[in-house]
DNA sequence: CCCTGTTGAGTAAACGATTACTCATCTTGC
DNA sequence: GCAAGATGAGTAATCGTTTACTCAACAGGG
């Protein structure tokens, strides 16, 4: 039990090889004799070698790193992608910096800096704010969800999102199929693409059902909470109220669900309701939720190979990449109709 | 706009100055006159000069990262732990490195190296089996819900843990009191110390009222997860069921409500439930359910706080923490008596 | 006027790993 | 037997910062 970690030139010592030969056995690079081979490698493990990766870094100017930048990791649907995100990323023996901005700007800006100073070789891109996207300028990225607003086309990085319009669509024909003609959408702010874009499908939706634009009724909510849900739920109650409503967000349906029950209205009774992500609490809600699902698994992964492939500097097979959606029928809009 | 960050000798011959003066005025340390500070730090900002962490990490031996190992991030719980031990340690300019283990000893180790490699200066550990702790040895460490169990005293860690026994025996108390006399515990895994203690406060408490070892059910669960507590409920309602349940974990809590709302059992009428950690899911779930809450935030900002005093060379005030834990009564144990 | 202390700033040696050169030795074909 | 390529391994420069030494210039006390 050495108490520190041993260095290359140690490793040189002991082995009596030049600090050369032992980084080539290291990093499996360039000639060596099966002998001098195993001799240094047994010495690796005997003291217990680790590189130093501040100064493997400084010399190769890459660092098997990237950046993982998040609004809120408290987030089921944000965790989940994460989650898969950085096990794809160490299989590649990648590590992962995961930074939380509370959807902050100057937060977002402190950690971008902190990002480039550790060299990280990308960063990803969880529905982020286009904000500091300068800052990261030439390094490769991968947005997910979120589409940023460029000022010149730098080309550096991808999109990946899954197809929120559709699953808009998806969430509107279900509540008028099972018969709801006064509609209410509870959207997330109104400069967010990804949330635009699934009331966008929605009103489409309505329409070609015939609806006229007035018949839907659209709300933009400050914060994805369940206190947001609950608390304009009442308030549009109050002004009027809805028979069918889509949220952006799960846990503002969540919300919505708890100030129904409490006021006496039944779910799916009078009011049917439609969440977005399928997280846990919309599976196993006050009423289970029907949700439009988006694998995150699928999103991770995909994220991960895609970063890669731009670090590694292979142009990414696609720019921009949509997954499908699919409707997680619940209880909410009365109807076990599951597909799988 | 340079393409790439600028480096301190590019700053020292744009100024005229040497390296050091440059670096000294980086670190405001040494002495330069106000002139010389002037004339380095606007060449800094004009030229968006970037410190390389590696160099400086390389040099000094220590940089501004410690890691934070935790079981499983998609776990609200160990979540809100995360976000907040992160905006203290970032609040201190300190980033850090989030580690996944998904509970596996060998993705453990690997992460653990990753971090030696990268020469953290400190490891948090949110609910650690203490697998790999002779890797980190000498390392400054918080372990932060769960004993390491090991083998010499090395003494460079602090442990923060809220009161499991005290969250155990309110749970009792509280199941007592409903009059529940057949109680029933789910507990996770039977070597985590946490879980342990929460179940032996528990039974301390029912043998304070009364009760005999007969009287209290265990039942042992391998992962914490709704799947999990479904299936068990309905197992154990098979084999003679319970009037009151206590779940070492929320997620368990919910499974469980939903396999006896499923059979047609009340809640809590004829039977009662009692989670812990009090998330979202408790809070909003199909019952909302009375549950042990432990202030995420507290136990952050002291993890942070107690992991830069080791890191600082300072002995913490105390090694050992233990916070204090409240129930949140709803209505999974049929009662509104929220004492805020 | 000299001695001493202070101030501002430069020189150069680390830190640990990678890698372009170089070179001695060994193979092998003719 | 020898030219030429292959093989194994060493030398030393380099990455960007920090910091222990120096040292010149200057101020002030005696």
């Amino acid at each position: 039990m050495k108490p520190d970690s041993v260095s290359i030139r140690e490793i040189s010592k002991i082995t009596g090889v030049s600090v050369a030969t032992v980084s080539r056995v290291i990093n499996n690079n360039g000639r060596f004799s099966k002998e001098t081979e195993a001799r240094v490698k047994k010495a690796l493990k005997e003291y217990n070698y680790t590189p130093n990766l501040a100064a493997r870094g400084l010399r190769t100017k890459r660092i098997a790193t990237v950046g993982v930048v998040v609004p809120d990791i408290t987030n089921e649907y944000f965790a989940r992608i994460t989650l898969h995100l950085q096990e794809r990323l160490f299989a590649r023996s990648y590590s992962t910096i995961i930074c939380n901005t509370d959807e902050k700007a100057d937060i977002e800006r402190r950690h971008l800096d902190m990002l480039l100073s550790q060299q990280v070789s990308g960063v990803m891109y969880i529905s982020g704010t286009p904000h500091a996207f300068d800052r990261l300028s030439h390094l490769p990225a991968v947005f997910i969800d979120r589409e940023p607003k460029m000022e010149q086309e730098t080309g550096n990085y991808s999109l990946i999102e899954s197809d929120n319009y559709l699953g808009g669509a998806l969430a509107a024909r279900e509540l008028l199929q099972k018969g709801c003609r006064r509609l209410c959408v509870f959207k997330y702010r109104d400069d967010i693409s990804t949330h635009n874009a699934r009331e966008a499908g929605f009103r489409q939706a309505a329409h070609e059902a015939g609806l006229r634009d007035g018949d839907v009724r659209v709300e933009i909510v400050p914060a994805v909470s369940v206190e947001q849900g609950y608390q304009r739920t009442r308030e549009v109650w109050q002004a009027g109220g809805f028979d069918g409503l889509f949220c952006t967000a799960d846990a503002l349906a969540v919300g919505a669900a708890g100030a129904l029950r409490q006021q006496g209205v039944s779910i799916p009774g009078q009011a049917k309701l439609v969440g977005y992500d399928d997280t846990a609490i919309a599976r196993y809600g006050a009423v289970p939720l029907t949700s439009v699902h988006q694998s995150t698994e699928e999103i991770g992964r995909l994220a991960a190979d895609t970063l890669l492939q731009i670090i590694d500097g292979k142009q990414p097979e696609q720019r921009h990449i949509t997954l499908p959606v699919h409707l997680m029928v619940r209880e909410s809009t009365g109807g076990h109709t599951e597909e799988a």
